[in-house]
DNA sequence: GAAACTTCCGAAACCCCTTTCGGGAAGGTA
DNA sequence: TACCTTCCCGAAAGGGGTTTCGGAAGTTTC
């Protein structure tokens, strides 16, 4: 009941208006800056409002609007670290203006999910981001969701959607024209899980810079888990069997630094023996390994900041062009794959 | 302007009680299940609501009853990966019931969180969870906030307000105590930077743990970042200047992939020669190093949960205990700390 | 057949803010 | 003095929903 005090109910702008001594449409133009308000009127008004510490009611101020300044992330899951920069870019993104991010996290879960999107509907969001784990295409939420939705780093599986993903394909190319830039030619190639669209993506683009190059793998691509372990087993066995390698492509870094663990192990010095490359430009990992990790990074953050584009663009009216978008990769150079001699 | 298309302005209750033939206010009855409507008419409205399928306007409703079921996350750096599992927890205790999340980063910037805090208060959350990145105390958002707050990672500096931080003290010791019991009597330890209170409380739980056994810690701590690159050399230097050293404390799992490096570099065989401890149970690094890291976990996940609840219990008028909550942390017994013998 | 209840529905107020539009007051002109 | 501008301000509607309360039917009781 104190004034001030914690229990007190927020104030309103009629309550700004009593205090200012003018009627409640009054104090509205004088909070807003429009016009039809005498000087001397506004500045009362407005000192009125700080005193009372007033700040607009955004819902009541929406329903007249029609727009929230809202936007919903939908995410299969928060954990993977390929959702957290896009989930930055996005924030940041929108940020800027006066929009604020619904955070729902649907635990990878279609029952979920559906709940998740009646939230957000019926918060009244302007538009909705999708952010998936992986590349590959998931289901779409529909054509008759009444609000724009975009999808980020999993692409909708129907192409009237409007999807942005890396370009892991460009990603797996540029990984091998560095190579072979460094004089490197007998490259081999050591992935995670084959049934990941960006395992395979990558592995054409690599297939198809080292066929441009009159290339060839060196033995054939090696499949099994994204972790390090998996990158000391198989670069073990790769190493053993085709003992002439002198560079390795790794589908992530993770495997990478399982990758240069073993060559260390085997007395086999990196990078002038054995180049190194590995993918996503994890910094933690990367940049802590010996040699520090060469590698492609998605510019993560960039696709957030798109997807937020193209959700303001729809509102607007803009529309982006609909099916999926492959957005340019980036190659970071580090010590694992210094050009030799 | 087609029924159904993708411009057609989402259904109100006014359309529902026109297309079943009642009035606004028998839609609302029926549609939210309250007495005083016939069963036909209410079966008759539910299949109008089906039809045009009707959201209500949580926007409109909130107006009405005073709260939003919206809560705020106030973070300070969303890279930070101590940040996501709490932020993961309570989206997860907010999530089961009706309340979604508005997630605000503030790039470490007060103004910018000046600014952010300002646009959650103009949406009328209900309550405001801030997250920090580090354990050091943080500033308080200050007494006149019109909602419940709760700070959780990184306690505000005002002990009138409610802080939730995990008990850094008590994994230093539960870290020692394990080492102890694993028949190590000549302990050394490695921390990041000093300034942390993280470091500083680890060392003292540490300190507590030896004493109590009638030990003391080999050399003087080392101090520095919390880096792969530090923890090698650091161990180096240590093992270097005391090699009668049977185990090693880490402040941080990546130190102690250093760490374990050095300790192979060397010869030194983990865990028979020399028991490795990380902090932090980062799986991504202690689950793939050899020998796996031991580790202590601070049960984030948990304290998001709590912190959310916290906020649901000061919203329905319940106080939490003000000042700092020390949670409890979690012993990860891996490779690297097996018993000799 | 009238009185006394039950049921079920709808008119209207309310939540907080924005916006339109009409009118009052002050000042200038004829 | 009568009339016209110009400037400000306020009454009121509206946006989408909830809730209270009164009243119109239909049902029972004597």
């Amino acid at each position: 009941m104190h004034d001030g005090a914690e229990g007190a109910r927020t104030a309103t702008l009629s309550d700004v208006a009593r205090r200012a001594g003018v009627s409640i449409a009054t104090a509205s133009k004088a909070v807003n800056g429009r016009s039809d308000v005498a000087a001397t009127t506004r500045t009362r008004v407005l000192a009125a409002a700080e005193e009372l510490s007033f700040t607009p009611n955004a819902m009541a101020r929406g329903l007249l609007a029609g727009r929230t300044g809202t936007v919903g992330l939908l995410t299969g899951d928060l954990e993977g670290r390929f959702v957290i920069p896009i989930l930055m870019g996005a924030e940041d993104a929108f940020g800027a203006g006066q929009v604020n991010v619904f955070l729902c996290d649907a635990r990878g879960d279609a029952i979920r999910e559906q709940h998740q999107l009646k939230a957000l509907l019926s918060r009244r969001v302007d538009g909705i981001i999708v952010v998936g784990r992986q590349t590959d295409p998931r289901p779409s939420l529909g054509q008759d969701v009444p609000v724009p939705v975009v999808y980020a780093y999993a692409p909708s599986d129907d192409p009237r959607d409007v999807s942005l993903t890396p370009d892991n394909v460009a990603g797996g190319r540029m990984a091998i024209e560095h190579l072979i830039s460094c004089g490197r030619t007998r490259i081999a190639h050591i992935s995670g899980d084959p049934a990941y669209a960006a395992a395979q993506d990558r592995l054409a683009g690599a297939r198809a810079a080292l066929a441009g190059a009159g290339l060839g793998l060196v033995g054939d691509p090696m499949f099994s888990a994204w972790s390090e372990h998996w990158g000391r087993d198989a670069a073990a066995l790769l190493l053993q069997r085709h003992p002439e390698i002198d560079a390795i492509f790794c589908g992530s870094d993770q495997i990478a630094r399982g990758v240069l663990d073993t060559a260390r192990d085997l007395g086999r010095d990196v990078p002038d023996d054995l180049a190194v490359m590995g993918y996503d430009n994890w910094s933690a990992l990367a940049e802590n390994s010996r040699p520090e990790l060469t590698s492609i990074d998605a510019n993560l953050q960039q696709l957030g900041r798109r997807a937020a584009q193209c959700v303001f663009d729809a509102i607007d009216g803009e529309t982006t062009g609909v099916g999926t978008h492959h957005l340019p990769v980036r190659l970071v150079i580090r010590g694992s794959t210094i050009a030799r001699r």
